[in-house]
DNA sequence: GTCATGTATCAA
DNA sequence: TGATACATGACC
């Protein structure tokens, strides 16, 4: 044994005769007490906090007898590891340890407060596994940090839930009395559910919400931002008042944050509703996990190893034996395949039904219809859409979606709008700085003699729009209707049913008690002219988002007829069929087909590699990759090189493991740390 | 990651 | 020969 400047603060344990003379120092030597272990369980199984891969499994570490009650399982503790305090939890205690070597004491038990429940360990792991990642970095996602003043005051649990789902919110759903039913009764039905348009989805929401946790279980239910939390939060107050269920989002403060995760890990509270972090909640007896609009990408992690929300419920519901919902107003192509591999069941609207709800139309927006119509004054407004809001406005107010400035800035055709492509690659046209020639993003062509390939033009236009420019246009249009807007870090929350323009980016659609009369949705182009391969399906998403808040038109004979939604592009694209037929699950499917064909998720599961360049390459050659894996690459990018590797589906999770070894490996050899990044959202 | 140990390398 | 640098493996 070497005596060193660590031994200055170790710990020995109850070994007789080996004090440890300390001949130089000049101070006599302490006599260290040895520490007596706990009686009962002495061992304890410690998930130590180390970013290092080939470490991240659990250490034995020695209960002192003074710590035997507090060190409990889920207790965060510190330990000397190789020679450093570093933080931990405690996995389990046991009675005996299977480590051949020395057992060093526990340092301190930070608090005895079981912050790490058995089966949020449990599917820390598993998001570990299925995104080849390191268990420390998601118990960062997991666990929020503590906050010791919090800790200190008692969670009260509220009454026990008496209240009855109300089935009538629900009556138009075919199958829907009866998913309340079974969650009622405590089954776990799987359901994906197209939420119809002018639904108060929160509403539908929060009955199945209530029919769980009726069951005496615990529900845990997702949404994208703080507005649909807020939004669900009110229609559950109203259900089950204000005792019942906990909100868990990122903005709140350390303090208020931790206070409502202590409610939920003490089991005081048992329904919990947030944005993505709130996946990992310690709901206590899970019954139910719900996901609103789960093809949103704020549901994308952006801290390592990158879960997805989605996936980290369907994880949960699989372990802990729960019911699975993912609502949502269109349909994201994952959803599309749980239901087609019938892990889970649909619960739609008829087709009458759609019908009598809404009425979708796409007004194409050419120059020539623009010259016949030279009143309306505004370039990009046809005059169907005209007819739109101005019949709109006589009810209620007309919601004008229009996409971001600057959101997606490639060139397109000044005539026809076709997105411009490069001459050479097929990549987007750009401008990188004002006054240089159009160069292509891709390949850095640069296209000074640009031609349309559809109409022969040679103009070329920057789609320099915005939210502001449409309302003032719109504001000259209509001078006697207020307009509003909503967009960026002004977002209207909620507005009053009245004539109004309330023009919005996507996203930022202010909620309207009993719907919009009117939706338009203008430059459908500029949204579809993203370079990445979701950009239809997420085009959809946004615009099928926006149409859902259209409700009834004016019904004075003989009752109310549907809502109007005019969408401004071009009606030859599937895309806008797709919205026109109300039908976002049709072009999942077939989004689903072509995904197939190209080796695209889901239909296969990629993962994308990333690091120094050479050191990607050197690292896949050595790794056991699945049989049938395909490696693309590389492309160089900022920080070196990046590599997809895909697999067929079924060996999704032989992939994950392989590269998760990979990383292992890598980090025991000292070797660069490469970025794995399983599923992501987009490729670049 | 830190720490301890082993082997290679070099000036004296 | 000893001092130093660098590689390697354990870490409970």
């Amino acid at each position: 044994m070497t005596a060193g400047p660590a031994e200055e603060g170790d710990e020995q344990l109850s070994l007789p005769g080996i004090a440890r003379a300390k001949a130089r120092q000049a101070t006599p030597p302490k006599v260290r007490k040895p520490t007596v272990l706990a009686e009962v369980d002495p061992i304890a199984r410690v998930l130590v906090d180390l970013p290092l891969a080939h470490l991240d499994r659990p250490f034995d570490y020695g209960v002192p007898e003074q710590m035997a009650a507090t060190a409990v399982a889920g207790a965060r503790v510190k330990v000397r590891f190789a020679g450093q305090d570093v933080d931990g939890f405690v996995l389990e205690r046991a009675a005996t340890s299977t480590h051949a070597g020395r057992i060093q004491p526990l340092r301190r038990v930070v608090s005895s407060e079981p912050v790490l429940a058995p089966a949020i360990a449990a599917l820390v792991a598993d998001v570990a596994a299925r995104y080849a990642g390191t268990r420390s970095d998601v118990l960062r996602l997991a666990v929020p940090s503590r906050h010791a003043t919090t800790e200190k005051v008692a969670s009260t649990p509220g009454p026990a839930i008496t209240v009855r789902a109300d089935h009538g919110p629900w009556a138009a759903y075919p199958g829907g009395a009866g998913l309340l039913d079974a969650l009622g009764a405590g089954g776990n039905p799987r359901v994906v559910w197209a939420a119809g348009p002018g639904e108060d989805w929160a509403a539908l929401l929060a009955e199945a919400v209530v029919a769980a946790a009726s069951s005496g279980r615990g529900v845990l239910v997702c949404l994208p931002d703080r507005r649909d939390v807020d939004r669900l939060d009110g229609a559950l107050r109203s259900r089950l008042g204000t005792d019942q269920h906990v909100v868990l989002t990122a903005d709140a403060g350390p303090a208020h944050r931790y206070a409502a995760f202590l409610a939920v890990s003490r089991g005081a509270v048992r329904v919990v509703i947030g944005t993505r972090a709130a996946a990992f909640a310690p709901v206590h007896d899970l019954g139910l996990v719900a996901i609103w609009d789960d093809g949103d990408d704020l549901y994308a992690e952006p801290r390592a190893p990158y879960p997805h929300a989605r996936e980290v419920l369907l994880l949960r519901a699989q372990r802990e034996g729960a019911a699975a919902l993912l609502g949502a107003h269109g349909r994201s192509v994952e959803a599309e395949y749980l239901l087609r591999s019938g892990w889970a069941a649909e619960v739609a609207l008829p087709r009458e039904e759609l019908r009598r709800r809404v009425a979708v139309s796409v007004a194409g927006a050419s120059d020539r219809e623009q010259e016949r119509d030279p009143a309306a004054g505004a370039a990009r407004l046809p005059h169907g859409v005209f007819d739109v809001i101005r019949d709109g406005l006589v009810t209620g107010p007309v919601l004008v979606q229009t996409p971001r400035a600057g959101y997606a800035t490639r060139l397109s055709c000044d005539s026809c709008r076709t997105p411009a492509a490069c001459p050479v690659c097929h990549g987007p046209l750009g401008i990188a700085a004002a006054h240089t020639p159009p160069t292509c993003r891709w390949c850095g062509t640069v296209a000074a003699s640009w031609r349309c390939p559809e109409c022969g033009g040679r103009g070329l236009r920057a789609p320099v729009l915005g939210d502001r420019r449409t309302a003032e246009e719109l504001g000259r249009a209509f001078p006697s209707v207020p307009v509003r807007s909503s967009a960026g870090d002004r977002v209207l929350a909620e507005i009053a049913r009245r004539p109004t323009i309330v023009v919005a980016t996507p996203g930022a659609e202010p909620w309207v008690a009993g719907g919009y009369a009117a939706v338009v949705l203008l430059d459908t182009w500029l949204l579809l002219a993203r370079s990445d391969l979701r950009a239809e399906e997420e085009a959809l998403r946004r615009w099928t988002n926006a149409a859902a808040l259209v409700g009834p038109g004016p019904g004075l004979f003989p009752g109310p007829i549907p809502g109007r939604v005019i969408a401004v592009g071009d009606p030859a694209r599937p895309v806008l069929q797709a919205l026109v037929r109300w039908d976002a699950a049709g072009f999942a499917q077939r989004e689903i087909v072509e995904r197939q064909e190209a080796h695209l998720p889901p239909a296969s599961r990629v993962a994308t590699v990333s690091g120094p360049a050479g050191a990607v390459e050197h690292a896949l050659a050595g790794v056991g990759l699945p049989e049938g894996a395909e490696v693309l690459g590389p492309v160089l990018i900022d920080e070196g090189e990046r590599f997809v590797v895909r697999v067929p589906r079924m060996s999704g999770a032989a992939l994950s493991t392989a590269l998760q070894t990979m990383q292992a490996q890598r980090s025991a050899r000292k070797e660069a740390h490469l970025r794995v990044e399983v599923d992501p959202i987009e490729i670049g």
